[in-house]
DNA sequence: TAAGTAAACTGCACCGGGTAGTTTACTTTG
DNA sequence: CAAAGTAAACTACCCGGTGCAGTTTACTTA
């Protein structure tokens, strides 16, 4: 599956990309820099991206897509709530804590922090699509297995629990990666919490 | 009390500073531009601030100082529990999101987000005080009423349930500030949630 | 009350350095 | 040989910070 050479000197930019703003960010990083980080000449950038701006914006939206990318949970009426539920979070957990995840996001906060309108349009054009997780809530709701009176509020809560220990300490540089071990802590005292709150006993 | 000439020029640049970064961040304000919305000379911003830099850490001093200053929430052994955590839980609530602390908190961030170690040095300059939150919580788990193994989980966990809801997307422009209405709703529904898992019965 | 003084403020030119994006003339590669 | 890449110079800026001559302010002395 060779690629063309065109195509690899695409994906030379994208990754020296990745990993030169992840070090000082957007704004403090030139064309030049980048350029040669890639070993590439600083045309040919230019030739793959008309803007750098449209080169940020690639990565943001390689970045959503991953995160949006929504799997099968199967809700399962009749199975233990608690091990589904640590299931889901466990997914979404060990996607926001690797490190390709935590350094993008840094660049796209980095990015966005102050132009919240562009922010915005981003997205909406993500956001049409509920959340895996929102959707499992809805149907344990409707079985009567959990009382939720307001499953935003819920699922708020529930990424509020996770991302306070393995999301916003890590984009900080506060607290290393969680450990496999502590990250099947994390989800295992968030479900503990959320269903001493809601579950139906 | 009137204010001499100096101590009011100093005061227009930090306010101006306040302004005029929370707009567009600290990299992409120039100095000139500051000075102008200043209503100041760019020498006299000069003479009271050597650089750019030591502008910057002011304003982020002045806001940890803000966020530091513990008032003496008295824990009380025999009073229900659920109040006095909704009370302290208010206190971080209202400051958080009031629009001064959104605002200068975009602008640290933005500042510090590709600097890690530089963040860690200003943070432990003042990580020696224990939260009034985290006394509580020893209080009332030393007394019985609460059974809380890990005290220092409980507390990221009740940040995270509030941050989610009244900080983080306010930061990131994702949301309006919340209401008096909404904060205490934030504030009981983050009291229950706790409650529901760590209170004794 | 008038003259004097030190400190602070002003405005502007200036410096060294950096940056996004373009152009050109030439070379490599499929 | 046509499409893509290269190196290097070039444009047209912007920015942090400094130096300096001259002015304002507030306060004091004669």
């Amino acid at each position: 599956m060779a690629l063309s050479r065109s195509e690899q000197k695409r994906l030379d930019i994208i990754n020296a990309a990745k990993l030169v703003f992840k070090e000082n960010g957007v704004q403090a990083t030139s064309m030049d820099k980048l350029a040669e980080v890639a070993n590439v000449s600083k045309r040919t950038v230019y030739n793959h991206f008309k803007t750098k701006e449209e080169l940020v914006m690639h990565l943001v939206k390689e970045l959503w897509q991953k995160a949006m990318l929504s799997s099968e949970d199967d809700y399962d009426k009749t199975a233990p709530l608690a091990p589904q539920l640590t299931k889901i979070l466990m997914k979404e957990i060990s996607l926001m804590n690797s490190p390709d995840y935590i350094d993008l996001s840094r660049v796209a906060m980095g990015h966005f922090l102050f132009q919240p309108e562009a922010l915005q349009v981003e997205i909406e054009k993500f956001s049409k699509q509920e959340t895996s997780l929102q959707l499992w809530l809805e149907n344990a709701t409707n079985d009567g297995l959990l009382t939720v009176k307001n499953i935003e509020l819920a699922v708020q809560q529930l990424h509020g629990l996770i991302k306070g220990s393995c999301f916003w300490p890590q984009l900080l540089g506060l607290c290393p990666l969680l450990s496999e071990q502590e990250q099947i802590n994390l989800a295992d005292e968030s479900v503990a919490m959320f269903l001493a709150r809601y579950a139906n006993s």
